[in-house]
DNA sequence: ATCTATGCAAATTCTTTGCAACATG
DNA sequence: CATGTTGCAAAGAATTTGCATAGAT
């Protein structure tokens, strides 16, 4: 997984040169925390991280550079649908993977399907599309949350 | 397609004595609009169809009212990524569908696909969630836009 | 009558932007 | 030293909420 970091920073060193844009500390940063992250987060997540390891970053730049982490391909936007904010998660551990959700408590499970990937991919090839990703999610109510639910 | 707006009015009026709500001609008349899109559409398309229709209702009642449809399953979030506003769509046509999206251009193409239900309501079950619904988002490149991008 | 709904405007939340000071190539 | 970058505070956009009034059961 070591590797797996210094290569995402290299490859935000190399996408910044490409397009004439500067190796900023605080760009380095935000990739930093944002790979050390597991599972989802959101944009104040990174900035509290980043805080705790006593960068101050403004939340101006935390969401530009989010933007420029995603169109990096370095982040994904993850799951969609619980609250207003947007989460995501960075691409190490590249493992494609879906979510779960539970409409009552928010919990989120992830789960994995290459076949469920590859029917899809099949999907946008039929319909003249070049595939770039997918996101897969299904809402339910948790175990816990369904069997609370004698209101 | 008239009946299926009736038992959907029927459903709303229903859910909303179920538990001591009323029916107002505000609720009426947004379910009224939001059953006569055809595709997605967001709050504001709500108001502004109803207001062409003659009828004015409030923001905060277009967005109250389009809570209560969706707990009441005659409405449901669309795809969810462009731009930041909520798309929704009806229940009628009941297909469920999913979205194919081109990044570069935003046209959304439909699909279904029972078999990718059958297998994520498997999916729900197995992680011992009572399955209530799923989205699937296709995000590609559409063969107009990948044919321009000679850049 | 009682209790829920509505409209309005203010408040929130998340995200973006303008601008002056600053840092990188 | 020419540009791109940052922080700050203000601006925006979408959605929510408090409260007084209106309306449904």
């Amino acid at each position: 997984m070591k590797a797996a970091v210094e290569s995402a920073q290299t490859q935000l060193v190399k996408y910044l040169r490409e397009r004439g844009l500067k190796r900023t500390e605080e760009r380095m940063a935000v990739l930093r925390e944002a790979l050390a992250f597991d599972g989802h987060f959101e944009a104040e997540d990174l900035q509290v991280a980043l805080r705790r390891g006593g960068q101050r970053v403004s939340r101006a730049t935390i969401y530009r550079t989010i933007k420029l982490l995603l169109d990096a391909n370095l982040l994904r936007r993850s799951f969609s649908s619980v609250g207003k904010q947007t989460y995501y998660e960075n691409m190490l551990g590249s493992r494609q993977h879906e979510h779960l959700i539970c409409v009552r408590c928010g919990r989120v499970i992830e789960f994995t399907s290459d076949f469920l990937e590859e029917a899809l991919k099949k999907e946008a090839a039929a319909h003249g599309f070049e595939f770039k990703r997918l996101r897969i999610e299904i809402f339910g109510e948790c175990s816990t949350c369904s069997s609370a639910s004698l209101d």
